[in-house]
DNA sequence: ACTCAGGTATTAC
DNA sequence: GTAATACCTGAG
């Protein structure tokens, strides 16, 4: 396949640190010039920014504008979300300041459910390990640019990995969770398809925590970040713990604080928005 | 040696 | 229902 190349001129939100950095993928690597280059479906693209423009190139299966656009969230207006959100106090205004970058990814539903299944209990540099190597052993090489790039395997080309072979590979405790979630989908036990069409919200989270490693937290970031796009949720991890503690509830030890205490106050100020308040109080907590 | 990291499943009240 | 506990692995 040959190289195919996109530019997008003066959009408002999109700075690549935030993008990438903010903890919603895994598998998109700063490079020495301070561009990005990542997997996505069956694409591999290098991003970079100058002044007013967004440079996307590199090796896409379908039309590279059409892919960009679908999986930067390109259509969604964040202005209006940034506007709407910085209005409520002063705690999301500074951290949307951050993190005014940020867009939510597109992320095929399969990736996004096997990725944060691996992400439980886990430091984000060994989650990208693994998923790395992953895909290199069960996905699909593409090569671009004189290197080697891996798909991220579907379910079918992990049909006859045991869970020996995960345990290999370094998942850890994950490997039984992986091997079997990845049956249940195979067995349609939970169909993607369907799910992807469902408009109920609380449905398709009761389904997502019938796989295995699945549960709250994990949920609720397979909504939010990939193609399910669900902005009513709130997941809530150790950072968002921290953050909803320090800036709302000033409990001596955040680790007590009650989820559901957290869950209420997300749902009273950020409504609908809550999961892009969430991603940005997140991002600001952790990196600022 | 020991703690910690994007939690979940299991077990025990 | 809710609380305690074990759990791969590797980096600091």
């Amino acid at each position: 396949m040959k190289e195919q190349k996109y530019i997008i001129k003066n959009i408002k939100t999109f700075e690549l640190k935030d993008i990438f950095d903010c903890g919603q993928c895994f598998r998109w690597n700063e490079q020495e010039d301070g561009s990005y280059t990542g997997v996505f479906e069956e694409n591999v693209l290098n991003v970079s920014k100058t002044n007013n423009e967004i440079i996307f190139k590199g090796i896409c299966k379908e039309d590279i504008k059409k892919a960009v656009e679908k999986y930067f969230d390109l259509n969604r207006n964040y202005e209006e979300i940034k506007n709407k959100l910085s209005k409520i106090d002063e705690n999301m205004k500074k951290s949307i300041e951050y993190g005014k970058g940020i867009r939510i990814l597109n992320q095929d539903l399969w990736e996004t459910i096997i990725s944060f299944i691996i992400s439980a209990n886990n430091n984000i540099p060994r989650i990208k390990g693994i998923i790395e190597r992953l895909s290199k052993k069960y996905g699909k090489e593409i090569d671009w640019n004189g290197n080697k790039y891996y798909t991220f395997p579907t379910a079918e080309e992990l049909k006859d990995v045991t869970v020996q072979e995960y345990r290999e590979l370094g998942l850890g405790f994950r490997d039984i969770r992986l091997y079997e979630t990845t049956h249940m989908i195979l067995d349609k036990k939970v169909n993607l398809e369907e799910m992807q069409k469902n408009p109920n919200t609380m449905e398709v989270r009761e389904q997502l925590l019938s796989l295995s490693g699945v549960g709250p937290k994990v949920a609720d970031c397979i909504l939010l970040f990939s193609t399910l796009k669900r902005f009513e949720v709130f997941p809530i991890d150790v950072w968002v713990r921290r953050v909803m503690n320090d800036l709302y509830i000033h409990n001596q030890d955040e680790t007590k604080v009650n989820k559901k205490e957290i869950e209420k106050i997300a749902k009273e100020k950020f409504g609908d928005l809550a999961g892009l308040a969430q991603q940005y109080l997140f991002y600001w907590r952790r990196e600022a």
